[in-house]
RNA sequence: GCUGGUAUAGCUCAAUCGGUAGAGCAACUGAUUUGUAAUCAGUAGGUUGACGGUUCAAGUCCGCCUACCAGCUCCA
């Protein structure tokens, strides 16, 4: 059990188990983390120190000080001495103006700003331990010796109140939980994230590369291709079966069509653009435009909605410099798109499909996902009443399907409010893929329309949506959740026929041949290398079954199966071997 | 874009105070014919990210640029 001091000042013991108990130990870390920077840096002056979801941080303005994480172990020594001296968090208020006083006594800038952001009467909550007074409401835990178990991360920058145009903080990560194991667990973790990191991974196994003739645009090797089609070729298999059409639409268009859009108004910014023959083209960083001139192309009739074009579309999007990241943030890529243009009565039944489709898909891959609705942002077109009932719409079909959902206020997209769908990997990382949005103001802005059953024109409503998000996205996603072991339906090469010497090269080729024909991934070593050296190579290409050949085996016209991940499974007919592997390709299997 | 950091052979890394740039793996050649995660020997591989400066001398010091890394901001 551990004791916390609540907001209300009464005290009250809870489970160290409880997620309430570890958040309040690590806000108490921050306290103490503070305490020790200003014994050590007095003249620094504090921002705020908040906990977060794997430890926390406290954002500090050093001055002219320079700190890296070479002054960690001397702030953890600090700590230390800080526990042992085992205070007990005290809990007062002051006036908002004694407050403000207080701090411009002490030149804590930052922490005047935060009071004189509070309302007039308000009193302003403080927490104390030993000669150490912070702005804090709590909770805390009672007795500061009871964080024990910690470590400072990393440094870096972060502006003050998290806006660009402020200054830049320095900002010291740490982590701490109730036990050494839990601590010990969770480096452990990071150092598994860091052996994954798709960027790694994406080059040791020849999925993609980067040039600096092009940064932010990834190229795609032979075996992230693979990857990649196998991929979409799943993805068509589901589209087609849930009633979409496929088109393609060009990258670039005339600028005129993203005027028209609002694109060029409120995303011009991000937009790669062109002149020639006096003309201005843009490349398109997304695709609706393109699918509603396919849309316009043709009367439509209220008979044909839903009318869902399918589009892999390729767009690109000039991201700022530092934002930039291996394949999961690049300036060129391509969304699994497509967009649905409905009645207003058929929002609910068409978005309950695509939750559906959306579900299927995370499924496959053994994907934990929870879902957000963003609301309308500051930056928008149409009406307060539009959004309104775009909103409505959505929060409807989230309810009728029994989802939980978060509401994140302010986060929609530019034309509409969206359901995102943000998936959790194997290490527990969230990560935001499937969006579905929905949207009144492009088919107003194109004057879209059907004629309905009474013979009037009507003006659909537009749903884009995205179940991967971003093909590279979602295929850094799958790398580091793999480990860079795809399941055998996505691997590159899905076997390697390992002879044991050239005298059973010719029994290797012929079962190689066998396992082509029956349409598996399959390749031979044919180097004069001891068999330990070619397996050993295979592992590391993290290819699901290596089959060895060897006089054993020629013999009798079996192979001897080996799994990346069991080991030496015993030996099979080819023929066995094949019917096994296909069942685990068309089941679509995890091992 | 901002703050801080990094850039040496295909990859992972050395090179002391500024004094002729090295190793392992990979590649190539040859030998070896191998039984479930590394056979041996040899060869080749570099304008030290780019440009400029300081110096008798720069991988090393300074400036500027580019890319990358950790965050921030932004985002699929």
């Amino acid at each position: 059990m551990i004791r916390i001091i609540e907001r209300d000042g009464s005290t009250k013991d809870y489970e160290k188990s409880d997620r309430y108990a570890l958040d309040t130990l690590r806000h108490t870390g921050s306290h103490v983390m503070a305490d020790a920077i200003k014994r050590l840096y007095p003249k620094a002056k504090l921002a705020i120190g908040p906990f977060i979801e794997n430890g926390f941080y406290y954002d500090i303005d050093f001055g002219d000080e320079k700190i890296s994480d070479e002054d960690f172990p001397k702030i953890e020594e600090e700590m230390k001495k800080i526990i042992k001296e085992n205070a007990t968090m005290e809990r007062y208020t002051m006036d908002r103006a004694d407050a403000i006083k207080f701090f411009k006594d002490r030149n804590e800038d930052y922490k005047v700003e935060l009071v004189e952001d509070l309302p007039e009467n308000e009193k302003v909550y403080f927490a104390k331990q030993n000669n150490f007074i912070d702005l804090c409401g709590g909770p805390h835990l009672l007795h500061t010796s009871d964080f024990k178990y910690f470590k400072l991360m990393s440094i870096a920058g972060a502006y003050w109140r998290g806006d660009e145009h402020n200054k830049m903080l320095t900002r010291i990560y740490a982590t701490a939980f109730f036990n050494k194991e839990d601590l010990d667990n969770y480096i452990t973790m990071m150092e598994e994230a860091k052996k994954r990191d798709h960027r790694k991974l994406g080059k040791e196994l020849g999925i993609f590369m980067l040039s600096d003739y092009g940064p932010g645009f990834p190229f795609f090797l032979p075996n992230g291709m693979i990857v990649r089609n196998a991929l979409m070729d799943y993805w068509r298999k589901i589209h087609r079966a849930n009633g979409y059409d496929e088109i393609m639409t060009p990258i670039m268009l005339n600028k005129e069509l993203w005027i028209t859009s609002g694109h060029w108004e409120h995303y011009g910014e991000n937009m790669y653009s062109s002149s020639i023959d006096d003309l201005d083209y843009c490349l398109k960083p997304m695709n609706c435009p393109g699918s509603i001139l396919v849309y316009m192309n043709e009367p439509r009739s209220y008979r044909d909605l839903p009318k869902r074009f399918a589009e892999p579309g390729i767009v690109h999007r000039h991201e700022k410099s530092g934002e930039l990241h291996g394949l999961m943030r690049v300036r060129c890529f391509t969304q699994d798109d497509a967009h649905i243009y409905i009645t207003e009565e058929q929002i609910e039944e068409e978005v309950t499909r695509i939750i559906k489709i959306i579900d299927d898909i995370y499924k496959v891959f053994k994907f934990d996902y929870f879902v957000e609705l963003s609301t309308r942002p500051d930056d928008r077109m149409g009406t307060d009443e539009e959004w309104d009932r775009a909103e409505e719409g959505l929060k409807n079909a989230l309810k009728n399907n029994g989802m939980d959902y978060i509401l994140n206020e302010g986060d929609g997209a530019f034309y509409g409010p969206k359901i995102d769908f943000h998936l959790r990997d194997c290490l527990g990382r969230t990560w935001q893929c499937g969006t579905i949005q929905l949207d009144i103001q492009l088919p107003q802005r194109f004057n879209l329309e059907y004629i309905g059953a009474d013979g009037e024109k009507h003006q659909p409503i537009m749903i884009h949506r995205v179940c991967f998000g971003s093909i590279e996205r979602f295929m850094g996603i799958l790398i580091e959740h793999f480990a860079g072991a795809f399941p055998t339906w996505l691997s590159p090469t899905q076997v390697m026929v390992i002879p044991v010497s050239d005298k059973t090269l010719d029994y290797g080729m012929k079962v190689k041949e066998e396992i082509e024909k029956a349409g598996i991934r399959v390749k031979i070593d044919d180097r004069a290398e001891k068999m330990g050296y070619k397996i050993r190579e295979a592992q590391m290409q993290k290819i699901p079954y290596m089959l060895v050949v060897g006089p054993k085996e020629a013999e009798d016209n079996v192979v001897s199966v080996r799994n990346r991940a069991k080991g030496d499974i015993g030996t099979k007919s080819v023929n066995d071997f094949i019917n096994m592997i296909r069942e685990e390709i068309e089941t679509k299997k995890i091992d």
